[in-house]
DNA sequence: CGCAGTATTGACCAACCTCAAACACTGTGG
DNA sequence: CCACAGTGTTTGAGGTTGGTCAATACTGCG
């Protein structure tokens, strides 16, 4: 079994290019046109590689670009004046990430690899340039800052819950995330620890262990360390109802 | 004592444009040369008007603009499938709202006024139009659409603290937020029930009472029913050190 | 094989919720 | 101007969820 959440397809040397991409359409290029890509593939620096536990980049340091994983996963995470760290989001393959750079043009967040990663980068400098001379860019990169912040009002929605609901919330979630990438949706590997998972839920990892174990013992899931199976996702949709 | 948080600077009936409002620099035109806010103002349907419990949209309507509060505030709230709901946030004036329409091109949320409630809207079927003569008007919705998923970031973070930590953030944040606009930061009028104050924060509105008590009790602050006064904000701060 | 990090399990406890009742404020009509 | 209804707010008592601490088991890796 592979040690990612995926299995990175990607194993000839050839160049890669945005063309030839196993994002497809899930990546920026979605809704340009032909010549708006072409122009996309002179711009985007490919193929860099991070190792589990490095960032991608650090919060505070100077926006660098917007980022497109395509194989691994990453955690986003924000510390406090304590040094507590937050995490506000889990990137999976073929999402972005770096929005939180936009805005200040430094990033708000850290973002670490939870496996080894392999992203793209749309550099800043370039991003400007291209919204001027492909309006279709420009609507894309805001229908996708929209969506993230769409998806950050789910999760904090789903952290105003039982923990019940927000494990069994977390789970249909990375489901239905990883499913609409072309992965099995019932059974999957789990990048992240208990640790991890509670800190996103805003609940203790002893309390995330216990609810798996209670869910496995109603026969909603079978799970084994980071190896999970969905049992009866029916049962576990009535613990989330939104 | 006005009823509103702010009182509405605009009482004569000379017509309202991008170049005399109130909202100055806080607003969409920010960032954007002279020609391109003539170009605005040919654009915006100006000075309506929404009283207190009505909505100025709702969740599944088709998107129809991003909306400008040129005085009065707002909650955003989302229905679960129980019919009961969950206020994502408050919009204070001179804040923008309509952003959790971009994506679907369907609004997410409903809004819904606090108070008599007087806003402009940039119509949806002219961002794209603009957006292709002026590429500084996308730069600037990029900017101020991942500039309200920081804010819900920070939201999700105080959400994960404990009660009295989240109603100081929220007294301390309402207080910035009014300051940035240029309202006093120290003594406002809450336009919003402890019911909306609890459902926003997460917790019981009871709890909410409570914690107020003691901040008075501490003379942290002095609140009576919905005014509030800030007598001690170094301390305030101590509950709520991000 | 042994070590370090991670996950599980149990016992106890505190923060916060729920329910209930009293109280205050707002606006309305007499 | 007062009485009243309706809503919003405060306060109290008791219960529950989920946190904390600690001990134990498991996993992966050198």
């Amino acid at each position: 079994m592979t040690d990612s959440i995926v299995a990175n397809s990607l194993t000839s040397s050839t160049a890669v290019t945005c063309d030839n991409c196993n994002l497809g359409n899930l990546c920026i290029p979605k809704g340009l046109n032909r010549s708006e890509i072409d122009a996309l593939e002179l711009l985007v620096n490919r193929n860099t590689l991070i190792r589990k536990g490095a960032a991608l980049y650090h919060a505070g340091s100077p926006f660098k670009g917007i980022l497109a994983l395509r194989s691994g996963s990453a955690k986003l995470i924000h510390h406090d004046r304590s040094g507590h760290e937050f995490i506000v989001d889990f990137t999976l393959p073929g999402e972005l990430l770096g929005f939180d750079g936009l805005t200040s043009l430094k990033y708000n967040c850290t973002a670490i690899a939870l496996e080894t990663v392999n992203f793209c980068r749309l550099p800043e400098h370039k991003i400007a340039v291209l919204a001027n001379n492909s309006p279709s860019l420009s609507h894309v990169l805001l229908q996708r800052s929209s969506s993230q912040c769409d998806q950050q009002v789910q999760h904090m929605l789903l952290n105003r819950r039982s923990a019940e609901e927000r494990v069994a919330g977390f789970i249909l979630r990375l489901s239905e995330r990883l499913k609409a990438r072309g992965y099995a949706e019932l059974e999957f590997r789990l990048s992240m620890s208990r640790e991890d998972i509670g800190n996103y839920l805003g609940i203790a990892h002893e309390t995330v262990s216990r609810i798996m174990h209670y869910f496995q013992a109603q026969q909603l899931i079978e799970i084994k360390s980071k190896h999970l199976k969905i049992k009866n996702k029916k049962k576990l949709l009535d613990f989330y109802s939104v």
